[in-house]
DNA sequence: TGACGTCAAGATCCG
DNA sequence: CGGATCTTGACGTCA
């Protein structure tokens, strides 16, 4: 089983995706935002490996208006060497890739330019994979589409355009039920007659189910079925409710006890898993780290050091239940880890404890530091206790000293990038 | 015509 | 001037 993130990290140097303004798309910063963008996914790719992480969607943003009329530079042929290297991590790390064109590519569209766009769109998608010298096992998904008041024509349209594909695409090509239009039940459908693999979405399914059945390791069994040998191991995508927002929304951490009952209801461990979520690579190395049963406490130990100025910013009491749980050296209580740090970092920061919490980062520098640091700092803290100032100025300030005295322990910290 | 979703660019505001 | 915050853009469908 591989558990996988979507498109971007976070807290991970040198990874951001750079795009421009249609108006500005002319070849030169056509190229300058590819070298960029291409060096970005590698950085990604790096750190995947770093930390075991084998399942990863390529965001379609990678080649900027690729597949559209505004981009006609032969990136696949400029940038083939850097492309076939990455592929070469991606392929020698046994990693799987996949990308996933949004809501806006629409192969059913009643508009014959509409699906004119939709081919190219997904020419483009094959394209990046194929640059990557990356075999069928490497998809993508794609959404049925619109339903046009009359949803039998509407099916039929995406079959007839289907075949229209290039191979290219039909070969990486899956298909995955949405949140509003088409269930599983009438993806499987579609699928079942043109031969595709189903990717199944749990939230998708919740908020727009198939004759009310929100069973999702009966879906999940049922689509294991349309994978075939050549597609590779069974996708799935899963994602959580964020209880604060519209029915729908993505969460933004996988609450680690939720997907263990998912995980432990399924039984089996013969299909990817690609998670849905805001905090990303967080989350993916969080699920890693709850399967795996071959893992010791110096794993947690090293989420921990990551975690650990955040979780006492927002609960110093967690942060002492947390540092007594990793006392025991020959357990491994990962779930129990992760969900304490859930706990903490869903409670509101009371303004002494973010101070208490800057004060340790701050510990790091009060002896290097200049006198005009110190009586910066010494500022800050006083300002945001009045609350003239924000905390996240505070955090701005400690960054940069962390940057600026190099401290590698707090670059990696999550102190900085946890904004909630 | 606005909402939907997502991200970063671009614009604007502030000290 | 630099940094923080707000608005816009790019896509297509549906209410």
């Amino acid at each position: 089983m591989k558990i996988g993130y979507a498109c971007l990290t976070i807290g991970v140097p040198d990874t951001n995706f750079k795009s421009c303004l249609l108006k500005n798309a002319s070849e030169n910063n056509l190229y300058e935002l590819i070298y960029h963008n291409l060096n970005a996914l590698e950085n990604i790719i790096d750190y995947n490996i770093q930390n075991q992480l084998l399942l990863f969607r390529i965001t379609s943003g990678l080649i900027p208006f690729a597949g559209t009329s505004a981009n006609t530079l032969a990136w696949p042929d400029i940038f083939a060497d850097r492309l076939a290297q990455i592929g070469e991590k991606i392929k020698s790390s046994g990693m799987r890739v996949s990308m996933h064109p949004g809501q806006y590519t629409v192969l059913n569209s009643p508009d014959p330019q509409v699906v004119k766009n939709a081919i190219s769109d997904l020419d483009y998608h094959a394209q990046v994979l194929d640059s990557l010298g990356l075999d069928r096992q490497h998809k993508i998904v794609l959404h049925i589409g619109g339903i046009y008041n009359d949803k039998v024509a509407a099916q039929e349209r995406f079959i007839s355009n289907y075949h229209h594909l290039p191979e290219t695409v039909k070969r990486r090509l899956i298909l995955e039920n949405d949140d509003r239009l088409y269930h599983i039940g009438d993806v499987l459908d579609i699928a079942a007659r043109i031969n595709l693999p189903v990717v199944y979405d749990n939230l998708h399914n919740q908020t727009n189910p198939c004759e009310g059945k929100t069973d999702n390791c009966k879906w999940i069994n049922h689509c294991r079925n349309t994978w075939g040998k050549k597609d590779g191991p069974q996708k799935m995508h899963y994602s959580q409710q964020d209880p604060q927002k519209k029915p729908g929304s993505h969460s933004g951490t996988i609450r680690i006890k939720e997907f263990m009952e998912l995980y432990e209801h399924l039984g089996r461990t013969d299909l990817d898993i690609m998670l849905e979520v805001k905090d990303k690579n967080l989350s993916a190395v969080k699920c890693n780290n709850c399967v795996s049963t071959a893992k010791t406490i110096k794993t947690l130990e090293t989420e921990w050091s990551r975690y650990k100025y955040k979780v006492l910013e927002n609960s110093p009491s967690d942060y002492t239940e947390i540092r007594t749980l990793l006392k025991n050296k020959n357990q491994y209580p990962a779930v129990s880890f992760y969900s304490l740090i859930e706990q903490a970092l869903q409670k509101e920061i009371h303004p002494g404890q973010a101070i208490n919490a800057a004060q340790h980062i701050w510990g790091y520098f009060k002896n290097t530091a200049s006198e005009k640091e110190k009586s910066s700092f010494a500022k800050l803290l006083a300002e945001y206790n009045q609350g003239q100032t924000r905390l996240q100025t505070i955090k701005n300030f400690l960054w940069k000293m962390t940057l600026k005295y190099n401290q590698p322990y707090l670059r990696d910290s999550y102190y900085f990038i946890l904004s909630l």
